[in-house]
DNA sequence: TACTGGCACTCCATACTTCCGAGTGCCAAG
DNA sequence: CTTGGCACTCGGAAGTATGGAGTGCCAGTA
């Protein structure tokens, strides 16, 4: 169907047209690419690809420009990820090391790849549920008031305060304390509610009201938290390509939660490192322009979360693919040794 | 100079201008208003107008614009701030009364703000140097390791992670924390440094290098939070008021956090509970054609950081101010409550 | 003195036209 | 299957009208 030549000249079409930005026509494929062939040549194989609907031309008597499919036959098969300069991975590491706790580590991860790709970058915070817990802790603030403080080996830390049925002594807020920290070390978020299932019969019963509120605002944070929260950066990257019309719309996508997480969390398959979604592959319909690409990042085989980049269909691929997965991997291990 | 009749045509052609978007000429003028006088008298006093520098034409035989000058003359002396309808203020309570910790009151302020003014809205986390120590907590949570949590009077949580010199064993961490406690509780965080000035003369001679390692962090703590952290929402409402050009400028000072700072930090006279800077009176080039709404926020008569909104000069102030002030007495009220 | 109507003038925005050339599809020949 | 030639298409740039909103000025009026 495809022979290797038209293969290659879909190649060049969408190299040409990412770094022109201009529908490419047979004469300046033929002129900037040794193809071997002539212009006329080139111009029935654009004919069939377009006719495949890999290509399309805006206008008649314009240049082609790759449709969605022609760009996925692209990533999929005609290109491969781009390493990174040493240059540009030691300016990760060593941007990426200054950082003392996760909002920092997720901060400056998420501004390191806005700027390394010249596109917005999105970046999940670890899952909750996928992480562990480390600590918990219980601080008495006010007569009534508990602040419960939950600390999991990525080092995030959730806090809610807790309302109590009566005053509470420091020795009930010290034994229970000990309690959960027995019940809860090292145990994953996910086990927490069976884990905890039992704890109000091992304190006294004048204890267990205040056992029971505990309890209730801890498994609370499980559900409310869960892996919702989620940063962008870059957004002044999109004023610079022409969105046009549709900015506003792609503006609008990501300010929402919402929509932000479809867009990591719906993943492709799993054999690849990285995982791309073209054009109106996207969940959202205000990103029918864009693309995004997205990988995992976690410590050793454990996945934690998600990270990408969104830009618009028309972008270095390649490269763009090769800086997400550095940056992940980068952090990954950020986030082991800490 | 400027007598009555030159001030009412002023505040008008603002108002105009601002509804409409297009340069008013003084036949529309005399029609939408109804100023008494004929287009030619407008004409006369918008030639003094002009002169003085109040308005301009952006050409030759268009209408007239107000400059930055004009706008100021407006919102100082010419318009009353417009007070949230009572709908508009039920809706910001129970918006706001939902949140459950301080990233959540400040996240739904600041998503608030911006669909309440359509514009960008930018709010400060209350600083750290402004408020007090609620509750210090130390948690061991490797050999070598201690998590340091510092719990404010806002509900603002910091955690550290501190490396000690060597083991520590739980009764130090436990005689450490009581030590800190007992300084610090209630303390103005600006005081802590003399609060603990004398704390490693109470410890055991072998705690000391452990005592003095909490302490660095403590502090490293309180510097490099001070109030740094600033976040906005309602980027894609820019979209839609033409900044043409600039869009790209205005989006890169959002994203710095330092402009951001600069932008509600250098406050104007504190004799009005809503300060307004106007186009090129900002601090950042790129903001030249931006005006931003602020005011400060606290609880009771504590100031504790500030909050605002950005957009175009030509904006409606007196609505924005009325929606800053009311968002900003809101907050304060929910921050006491919590 | 302050205001008004009239008038000539300016000049932007819009619409219309022209024109160039890059690009195409098709065809006959190699 | 590939190539050069050729007629055709059509978008975009550049140039050309035209209309109308707005101005400044001036002489007349209350």
């Amino acid at each position: 169907m495809l022979d290797d030549r038209k293969l290659a000249v879909l190649r060049a079409i969408v190299e040409d047209y990412v770094s022109t930005n201009e529908p490419v026509g047979s004469k300046s494929l033929a002129d900037r690419h040794n193809l071997g062939v002539s212009p006329a040549t080139i111009r029935n194989d654009m004919a069939v690809l377009e006719e495949q609907g890999y290509i399309t031309q805006p206008h008649t008597s314009a240049g082609r420009v790759p449709t969605d499919k022609g760009y996925r036959l692209f990533v999929d098969r005609l290109s491969t990820i781009k390493p990174l300069s040493a240059a540009e991975r030691r300016a990760i590491e060593t941007f990426l090391s200054g950082a003392y706790d996760l909002d920092d580590v997720v901060g400056r991860t998420v501004r390191l790849l806005a700027q390394l790709t010249r596109q917005v970058a999105v970046v999940q915070y670890p899952s909750l549920t996928r992480s562990t817990v480390r600590h918990v802790e219980l601080v008495p603030v006010a007569s009534h008031r508990l602040l419960l403080v939950l600390i999991t080996n990525t080092g995030r830390v959730e806090q809610r305060v807790i309302e109590t049925p009566r005053d509470v002594s420091e020795e009930t807020v010290g034994h229970l304390r000990a309690l959960l920290n027995t019940c809860l070390d090292g145990c994953g978020l996910g086990e927490v509610p069976n884990a905890v299932a039992d704890l109000p019969e091992k304190v006294a019963v004048d204890d267990r009201p205040v056992a029971a509120a505990v309890l209730s605002v801890l498994l609370e944070t499980l559900v409310e938290k869960h892996d919702e929260k989620i940063v962008f950066a870059g957004a002044a990257n999109l004023a610079a390509v022409d969105f046009s019309q549709s900015l506003r719309e792609v503006l609008e996508a990501l300010e929402e939660q919402v929509v932000l997480m479809r867009l990591l969390g719906e993943v492709g398959d799993s054999s690849s490192s990285v995982t791309v979604r073209i054009g109106t592959e996207n969940p959202d319909e205000g990103l029918r322009f864009t693309s995004v690409v997205a990988a995992d990042y976690g410590v050793g085989d454990r996945t934690l979360a998600r990270l990408g980049v969104l830009g618009p269909t028309r972008m270095d691929y390649p490269s763009t693919m090769g800086a997400v997965r550095a940056v992940a991997r980068y952090v990954g291990q950020i986030l082991a040794g800490s």
